[in-house]
DNA sequence: CGATAATGTTAACTCAGTTAACATAAGAAA
DNA sequence: TTTCTTATGTTAACTGAGTTAACATTATCG
């Protein structure tokens, strides 16, 4: 005579475990925990997903997806190479400041093994490829020369590390941005600085 | 007529954790497991550590002074300010690729919480005043003004989250080194690169 | 020597992930 | 409808982790 819940407990469950992660990150999300905040058995989730790796899969499936939208909507909307290549890094770093535990789920390595989890695996392949596409992507595709793909594959590289480790550093406290400006023109500002331009000092 | 271990026991552990930290990371690392390879029973590190996040801390400890001390040889060894500038990243980059297992340990969140280890905190504020001198040392730095000042604080934190941002991505393999040339230079090339400059394409 | 602190041991508790064995519900096949 | 099968839920158990309490032994210092 047990309570059988019906409906769509899979989708109850990544639910909460959405809620669990943003609260208190992959390792805090217990599957126990989930079950009993679910108001189901603790071996119920076994039903659904394969492990714990199976929910942090899920989970992290969408937030690449997330993600990828959001990135390419910034893509989608400048027009001017350079400019494109600096206001991805700041929606880069705004979804890490904004989804700081996703964001660690996703390029952590609590993250599930690509291997194990194709979906993840392509989710993750077309998160990147928004991103080297837009970075990458030139006026004159056509015409482009060997080495100005080189160029343009090692400038991708560099706009995607230079981005990635403002969002790390920012969300582990390293970095604090200024209080008096907003996140956008900071990691903007950072962007742009040319360590390579001579200083005078 | 228990077997008692004699010594440093404390440094045996220590020793151990090192060694297990290195191969599977701050989650492999497991007291219990810890103290049947040392040959002690399964609470005594609790005689010598805070729980398991006072072994953490112990390593961090000890991971971030060496990482202090290799930026700071690097440091010390390069005369031109810009060029220091790069070559710290590229050491930075080093060490991670080197340690992984210690970079993420005291940059990740499996870190222990700086507020309850003041040694940690104080090892960690060293390393990042290696960083920062380094980086914002200035020959005639008496002659700043307040704006030049301002400028090479942003800088700092350029390069800094610049040489983050490759560590993290090349030790998490999202970026792949290429194999015919050495890590330096590839990251002094991604380093150098130049976003704002016209690219003609 | 003898008291006391340090350090070790065993045993237990809690919580997690996971699996097996069993129960019931839903839906297709007869 | 009745029956078989599958999906989904339950309980109970196993393993292993972190941690602590209670107890034992050793070191050390008065």
């Amino acid at each position: 005579m047990g309570k059988y819940h019906h409906g769509d407990v899979r989708n109850v469950l990544l639910q909460k475990a959405e809620t669990i992660l943003t609260e208190e990150g992959p390792t805090g999300l217990s599957l126990r925990r989930l079950a009993r905040m679910t108001g189901v058995s603790e071996a119920a989730p076994y039903r659904h997903f394969d492990g714990k790796d199976g929910i942090l899969a899920a989970v992290a499936i969408s937030a690449f997806e997330r993600f990828a939208e959001q990135l390419e909507a910034v893509a989608a909307n400048v027009e001017h190479h350079e400019e494109r290549i600096m206001h991805l890094g700041a929606a880069y770093v705004g979804f890490a400041v904004e989804n700081p535990q996703h964001f660690r789920l996703i390029f952590g390595r609590e993250r599930p093994p690509l291997d194990q989890y194709p979906e993840l695996r392509e989710a993750a392949d077309n998160a990147f490829d928004v991103l080297q596409r837009a970075v990458t992507s030139v006026d004159r595709k056509a015409e482009m020369t060997l080495t100005e793909a080189a160029t343009a594959y090692n400038r991708a590289l560099a706009a995607w590390s230079r981005a990635h480790g403002i969002a790390m550093l920012v969300i582990d406290g390293m970095i604090v941005p200024p209080a008096d400006q907003n996140l956008g023109s900071f990691v903007l500002g950072l962007l742009a600085e040319d360590l390579n331009a001579p200083t005078g000092m």
